[in-house]
DNA sequence: AAGCCGGGGAT
DNA sequence: ATCCCAGGCTT
């Protein structure tokens, strides 16, 4: 690929960045690679916004790699449950652990060392190289893509292979070896507040002289969009069973979807909820009544959901089957959920706090 | 190469 | 309703 034709972009973009870049995120002003880290997996298809408050939680309650290490993944879990990508969770605290019993507890300053743990690709260690050690390794994320699909005239979509080895080929080519973070910095906050996907300022933009995109008028349509299908959709009935005022949960598998998480029993849309728990909890249910119904999008499918309430009276031994658990309905709202569950736990505690207060007003009445 | 893996913000 | 976000891993 020739890119002669290009001046160099990067003192541009460095000077651009201390004028008019983002200085007072978070998990800025700090060289810490543990800090460096957590936010870059938080960062992951996930918008500065949604970070900011997990991140401050996260690191109060994790503030080294040895207490990530150190604690329970439920723990880990509980503070990621409502980001999203559950994998991250657990790739870091898997890390953490790593780190601990193959790099004496330090986060480890070689390239190869630090894209070797799971959970961390070539860009997410490129951006902790340039951030936390000043190595000069070129980082290739949402926004980056976007600022040199225009500014290089790359056509395609950015998530094929052929055209995700182009856009690699042009960072490493524009790639400065001195003020490496600030580099970085500055594709990321030129690509998220100025070159952004609609609209984009381009009147304030460092490279309006020369980006290829602005001056043959293809801006809006680069970069090109992905390809859409339609994704599946798929219907399912959540159970929540009661028992005074415990609720019974399901542990999910680490891999598949809401993996790690806690889940509501699922079964098939018209199958009935007092034989199912007659058979495989032996647990005698009252009729079912039917709580909410909610739709969850997900990247590759949409997810609708019925939500049915059985209360149960008695609750024999063979109910404590490995895996399940009876929570206390308070404590249940606040530990590792998906959202759609953590929705209907919500609105089940306030249909009871309704109840409850009704019942107040009565007997005051008597 | 294509699919899997969440939830939310912006338009 | 649609697109995409400081992507990586598995098949």
């Amino acid at each position: 690929m020739d890119l002669s034709h290009f001046p160099p972009i990067a003192e541009r973009l460095i000077a651009w960045q201390k004028q008019h870049g983002r200085h007072d995120l978070p998990w800025q002003n700090t060289t810490d690679p543990y800090a460096i880290w957590v936010s870059e997996i938080m960062l992951q298809q996930t918008q500065v916004a949604a970070v900011i408050g997990y991140y401050q939680k996260f690191m109060q309650r994790f503030p080294t790699i040895a207490s990530l290490a150190a604690a329970s993944q439920e723990d880990v879990m509980q503070h990621w449950s409502g980001l999203g990508y559950y994998s991250r969770a657990r790739n870091l605290h898997k890390a953490a652990q790593i780190m601990m019993a193959e790099h004496q507890g330090v986060f480890p300053r070689d390239f190869e060392a630090i894209q070797a743990l799971p959970g961390i690709g070539r860009s997410t260690a490129a951006a902790i190289s340039s951030f936390a050690f000043g190595l000069p390794q070129p980082i290739l994320d949402g926004n980056v893509k976007r600022v040199f699909a225009r500014y290089f005239l790359v056509d395609g979509w950015p998530g094929q292979p052929s055209v995700e080895k182009k856009l690699w080929q042009i960072a490493e080519r524009m790639q400065p070896q001195t003020a490496m973070g600030t580099y970085a910095q500055a594709l990321m906050d030129l690509g998220a507040t100025v070159c952004v996907r609609s609209r984009p300022r381009c009147a304030n933009c460092p490279l309006q002289e020369d980006c290829g995109a602005l001056s043959m008028d293809r801006v809006s349509e680069l970069p090109a969009s992905k390809p859409r299908k339609t994704i599946p959709e798929k219907t399912v009935q959540m159970l929540v069973m009661t028992h005074g005022n415990r609720v019974l949960l399901q542990k999910r598998p680490d891999s598949g979807i809401w993996g790690g998480l806690w889940s509501l029993p699922e079964l098939e849309l018209g199958q009935d909820s007092q034989a199912w728990g007659k058979q495989t909890m032996g647990l005698d249910g009252h009729a079912p009544a039917s709580l909410m119904r909610l739709t969850h999008v997900f990247t590759h499918f949409k997810l609708h959901i019925t939500a049915n309430h059985m209360p149960v009276a008695a609750l024999p031994l063979q109910a404590q089957e490995p895996g399940w658990h009876w929570m206390p309905l308070d404590v249940a709202i606040d530990a590792a959920l998906p959202v759609p569950v953590r929705k209907i736990l919500q609105a089940l505690a306030a249909q009871q706090h309704g109840a409850a207060s009704a019942k107040q007003r009565q007997l005051a009445l008597v």
